[in-house]
DNA sequence: ACAGACCGAACTACACTGTAAACTTGAGGC
DNA sequence: GCCTCAAGTTTACAGTGTAGTTCGGTCTGT
């Protein structure tokens, strides 16, 4: 009986959806074999080892941005960065244990800056904006700061998102005092403006901010460009 | 003979040492016993686990943050987070391999936004905000966007300062031409946009990236208070 | 000064990790 | 029929985090 036979793509969709589930950091090749349904060291067949495994998920995850993105074109350089930046958090949103994993360095390409990690993608970008019209370090200023800004908000929002339900949310205070203060009781006296905040602070505004960091991003590379 | 007993402080010290020379993924609890000539064992008289000590490692590295920050005060709001900015930058420069930390969640307190994972440094940004008359809500705007803004740019300027100086920029062309490229020979054909402007995208201009990126940060919320 | 509590450091043990090497098996080609 | 060869298995080993236990010196109460 010959079970349908490993390949890369299989392996990198089990390991992504096992770390969907379980989190990347307890994925490991025996885990991974029995939950293909095979000995672990079969992998190795097929991926190089654990941080070639790691590099196919990301591969695997961010393959959807790229593809059909063609279609996307043809409004304005706005446009087209609104589009991307959208597809992406979208992906860090779908698979938030798996996002953060963007921060490991391609090992092949210290240069490449996360979370777009993917040559296809960056190749894309770079042209298109040339397309536009855009100056060449004007292009190359889009590329760092689009990276740095999807950086920090997704990572931050996949973050929160992927952060285990079942966090104990211990106590600092020594006190078994049953305090029903809002996220898990933190030292309410050391701290008093953090408590007074915290129905602030823990409402959840990521996505409207990601979109005026976004929007405001996109204003100031327009300044620039008029100047 | 008794050589100078241990504490979590010079656990922590030697453990931040050993990352930055070593990398934190190489940081073991042997290695480290070894590193402070002492039984691994014996660390965990002063430390609950591994976890926990790299938490250790992360409150030490952000300790010198938080402290002699009221001497900055006095001006205004605008350099005040001018000038918290800079600290944590600086922390993240010179810890380029230890400042990723950061992004491994605080367990006893998950909404804590990365870099700033310091109650004490939150407590004393929202307070010190409110007290130059921000409103409350946007006090919480401040600090969030502030954290993306730092996480972002800081994140990816530690990675690139941290990036493996002996890595082997390993070619993707099968062929072993010598092909002098700029940034270890990367598929020069099927990219030509990125090849173009390797020259632009190697060169590191991300201090002048941060002072623009935090100015603008700042205009935004003047021009959002000014509303 | 001395006895006993005490506590930090060391040792042992165990389950689990990544990975290399040798081995088994089963399908296709002569 | 046998040969080949690749995919999967088994075995092995060094290294990991950590719980449990033991040892040896230091401090304290009298």
């Amino acid at each position: 009986m010959v079970r349908t036979h490993l390949n890369r793509e299989r392996i990198a969709q089990a390991a992504l959806d096992f770390i969907d589930e379980h989190g990347s950091v307890s994925l490991s090749m025996r885990k991974l074999g029995t939950y293909l349904g095979v000995e672990a060291m079969a992998i190795y067949r097929h991926v190089e080892g654990r941080e070639a495994l790691l590099d196919c998920v990301l591969q695997r995850l961010m393959s959807g941005v790229v593809d059909g993105l063609d279609e996307a074109l043809g409004q304005s350089w706005q446009g087209y960065l609104q589009d991307i930046a959208h597809r992406i958090r979208d992906v860090a949103i779908r698979h938030p244990k798996a996002f953060p994993l963007v921060v490991t360095q391609h090992p092949a390409a210290p240069w490449i800056r996360p979370p777009i990690r993917d040559l296809d993608l960056i190749e894309h970008l770079l042209r298109t904006l040339r397309e536009y019209g855009l100056p060449d370090d004007m292009v190359v200023d889009v590329y760092q700061s689009f990276s740095s800004f999807l950086m920090g908000h997704l990572l931050l929002e996949a973050m929160h998102a992927g952060a285990d339900p079942t966090a104990p949310a211990t106590a600092i205070r020594e006190e078994e005092a049953p305090a029903p203060a809002p996220f898990g009781r933190i030292n309410l006296d050391t701290h008093p403006t953090v408590q007074e905040l915290s129905g602030l602070l823990q409402r959840n505004t990521s996505e409207e901010q990601f979109e005026i960091g976004l929007e405001a991003m996109i204003d100031r590379i327009e300044a620039n460009l008029r100047s």
